[in-house]
Parts: structure tokens; sequence; C-alpha cells
DNA sequence: ACACAAAGTCAGGTGTGCTTGACATAGTCA
DNA sequence: TGACTATGTCAAGCACACCTGACTTTGTGT
């Protein structure tokens, strides 16, 4: 699951320790899914999507055509 | 996580088992989250938007206030 | 009463999302 | 050089998302 969390946060010039505690979840749980190593569990999209302003499809892409 | 699927799956006749091979998984998980017992994956979360073609956020609801 | 389909649930197992704590590396700056 | 920040990574552990297989319960129809 491809995800624009990266950029996102660079554009709000956060790090990575900045973004976890926004969201409640630990720097390295931040790090694992930025790295491709997890997906995030539903309810941690919703806040993420929720913390941008953006929809969850906006931010996350699982590589399906449509 | 509060979601629709029970209504979803009401309005197109589908059993369980149904939409269960729909999403390539089991159905006991598809009762498990249509019963409140799981949250989906991420992944599973978007097969089953991509499945009824709405937004993940409109069918389900984590209940934070917007 | 009987058969059947749908739904709900339980046990036992596997994989993963997330945790804390620790450590390595690279970049910046006094 | 030495201190500090950001990032990446590892280990060990916990909780949960899924699995198969089995069983019970409920509703429907003969």
């Amino acid at each position: 699951m491809k995800n624009r969390l990266k950029v996102l946060r660079a554009e709000r010039d956060w790090s990575q320790a900045e973004l976890a505690g926004r969201l409640d979840v630990s720097r390295q749980a931040v790090n694992a899914i930025e790295t491709g190593k997890h997906d995030p569990s539903l309810p941690l999209a919703f806040r993420i999507a929720r913390l941008f302003d953006m929809r969850i499809e906006d931010i996350f892409d699982d590589g399906e055509s449509a």
C-alpha cells in the first residue's frame, strides 16, 4: 500500500516524531508506514485523513485500477 | 468502528457468505466486521469500498466529530 | 415435524500493527 | 571535535485481523 505521508509531512515541515505526536502513535509506527513496512489500521487511517483534511483514498493507494 | 455493511449487503440481497466470496475473505471475517467485533484492515476496507463503489468514509464511521 | 439456509459464535492457530527501548547513520552547527 | 536532530532499523512483546473447522440458533418452507 503506497501513501503520500512523507510528502504531506514535508509540506508542513513536520518531523516523523511531530507527526507521531499528532496521531498519538509511536515514531516507529509513522516510520514503518512511510517506508512501506506496515499498512495503518483503519482507525489510524481515519486519524491520518482527518489530520490532513483529506479522504483516505487520496492519501493511500492500494494499487487496484479502479 | 460502525459500518453500513449489513445495509449495503441487504440492498443487494447478498448473504454474508456471498459477500465474503466477493471480498475474498472468510464468512466469519464478514460476520465479525458486521457485528462490530473487528475493524477491517485498510486493504480490506479498500476492497469493500471498491465493491460498493463508495468511499471508505461513507461506509465506515469511527465516531469522531469531524 | 423435518429439512435447509443464514447468521452467530467458539477454539486454536498464523500473521501483522503497534508498543518501548536501544542503537546506527547522516546532517547541521557551535 | 563534539553536541544535537532526524531518520532508519532491530528485538521482544502484546493485541487484533484473519484463517479453518465445528457447532448452535433462528427463520423459512415443505
